[in-house]
DNA sequence: GCTTGATTGCGATCACTGTTCGCAATCAAG
DNA sequence: CTTGATTGCGAACAGTGATCGCAATCAAGC
C-alpha cells in the first residue's frame, strides 16, 4: 500500500511548516550518518546510531525519513556533491575521465560508497546534477542520448567496480594480523595443492608497482575509445 | 579474536567422523539457501529460514557454518559451479568472451549474486576453478601473470557492473505499479523543471531497441581489445 | 561390551535491527 | 486563544545474527 520507493524522498518537502520547528535537518542527519559510515562502516549506520549521534531519539528519525532505506539514498546523494562539476571546454573523452577520477577520489574517501552507488539507481539531486554535467561534456558527440546515459552509467559502474577491487585488495594486505594470516595459509595450500597451475604462476609472481591511478586512466580511457570516443578525435 | 574470515569455510573439513552422523549436509545448506535467494532475494536468506527450509532448528545450522558470512560465501560459490569450464582452443579473447556470457547468464538466473561478486573476494573452490579456466585460456598471451589476474577480475566485475545495470532497469519498467509511478512521476518533474536539458533529451528520447546481448559483447569485447587482447590477432 | 569423549541438534536467550503506535509538547493559522 | 497539524520520543513488536548449555548420539579404546 504504502509505495514506500527509495525516490519519493526527493518528491517530499523538508518542512511542512505548520508543527513546531524541527531540531535537526536532513543534512544534519545526512552529516552524522556519513561521519559513521566513514568510521565504523555502513553496518553501522543504524537508525538508533545516527539519531544518537545528533542527540535524538530513535524514532524521531521517521519524522525526516521514511526508512532506513531513504538514509542510504541521502547519505549517497550527499557525498555525490563532492563532484567539481564546473565545466570546461576539454574534448567530451577528456572531460568524461576526469568525472571519472574524480569520482574514484570521492569513492576512495568513502569506502562504503562504491558498492552502493551499484545496486541502487541514486537519483537524487546531486546525481542529477553529475549525470546533466556528463551529458552536456558529451553534447558534440554524435550519438543518440540515450546511448549516452547508457555510456555514462557504465563509466561510473566501471569506475565503481575499480574501487571496490582496489579497496578489497588493499584489506587483505593492510592489517597483517588475523585477517591476512588466513588468506596467505590459504592462497599458499591452493599453490601448493597443484591443481591450480596457472593461478599458482600469477600469484607467486611478483607485483609490479604500477600505479592504480594509471590503471585506472587506461581502464576508463579504453572503454570509451570503444564506444566510440577516442581521445584523440573529438567526433565520429 | 576469533578469525572469523569468510575464507577459513574452505580450510575446514566439513565432518570430523566422531560425532553422531549429521543430518544435513554444506551442500543441501547451499542448495536450500539458494533456492530461497532465488525467489525472495538475498534479505530473506537469513539462518532460521534456511534452517527452516532443511527442517533443522536454527542454532544447528551454526554446526556447519561459523557466520552468515560463509553462508553467504557458500551460496556463492556454490552458483560459480554453473560455469561451463570445458577447455577449447580458441583464441584468449574468444574463450574469455564466452567465460564473461556466461557469467551473465549466472548471474540472471540468480539476481542477487552480481552485487555480491563485486563487494566480495570469493575464493572457494569453484571461484578457483574459474580463475584457472580464465587463466589457461590466456596462456599463449604475453603479458605478466598478475596483470592476468587483474584482467579477469576487472572482467567479471564490468560484467556484474553490466548486468546490475541490466537488472535495475528491468525492475523500475516492470511492474508498472506503485515504484513505476512514482519513479515516472519524478522523471517527468524533472524533465519539466527545465533545470536539466540534457537528461531532459535523454529521457525523452525513446530507447532503440537494442539487444542488450550485443551491448555486453561490445562492452567486453571493447574491454579486453583496451588491455591488448583484440579479437583479430592472438599474440601482441 | 562398555565406557569415554567428541560431536550433533536445538530451545532459550542476548543484543541488535527496522518500524509502528500513542501520547505529550509545541507552534502557526484562524 | 482555540484549533489542529506536526514534532519528539519511550515503549513495543517482529526479526536478525550469534552464544550457551544440555540431551542425544556414535566412533574409538580398553
Amino acid at each position: 500500500m504504502p509505495s514506500h520507493d527509495p525516490i519519493d524522498i526527493w518528491l517530499r518537502p523538508e518542512r511542512s511548516g505548520v508543527g513546531p520547528k524541527p531540531e535537526h535537518s536532513r543534512a544534519g542527519i545526512a552529516a552524522a550518518a556519513i561521519s559513521i559510515a566513514d568510521r565504523d562502516g555502513l553496518t553501522a549506520v543504524s537508525i538508533r546510531r545516527v539519531a544518537a549521534a545528533i542527540g535524538a531519539g530513535g524514532a524521531s528519525l521517521y519524522r525526516y525519513l521514511k526508512s532506513h532505506d531513504e538514509l542510504i539514498e541521502l547519505i549517497v546523494d550527499t557525498v555525490s556533491s563532492e563532484y567539481d562539476l564546473d565545466p570546461s571546454d576539454e574534448p567530451p573523452p577528456i572531460q568524461l575521465l576526469n568525472l571519472a577520477r574524480q569520482g574514484r577520489a570521492i569513492m576512495h574517501r568513502h569506502p562504503w560508497l562504491a558498492p552502493l552507488l551499484l545496486t541502487r539507481p541514486s537519483m537524487g539531486p546531486n546525481a542529477l546534477r553529475y549525470l546533466e554535467r556528463a551529458l552536456s561534456a558529451m553534447e558534440p558527440v554524435d550519438m543518440p542520448a540515450p546511448a549516452k546515459l547508457q555510456t555514462v552509467a557504465m563509466m561510473t559502474a566501471i569506475t565503481s567496480a575499480f574501487v571496490q577491487n582496489e579497496l578489497a585488495s588493499a584489506d587483505s594486505s593492510g592489517t597483517g594480523l588475523d585477517g591476512a594470516n588466513a588468506r596467505l595459509q590459504y592462497l599458499s595450500d591452493v599453490v601448493q595443492s597443484g591443481n591450480y597451475p596457472f593461478l599458482a604462476g600469477a600469484l607467486t609472481g611478483q607485483h609490479d608497482p604500477e600505479r592504480p591511478e594509471e590503471v585506472f586512466n587506461s581502464v576508463i580511457t579504453n572503454y570509451l575509445a570503444g564506444v566510440g570516443l577516442p581521445v584523440a578525435v573529438g567526433s565520429a
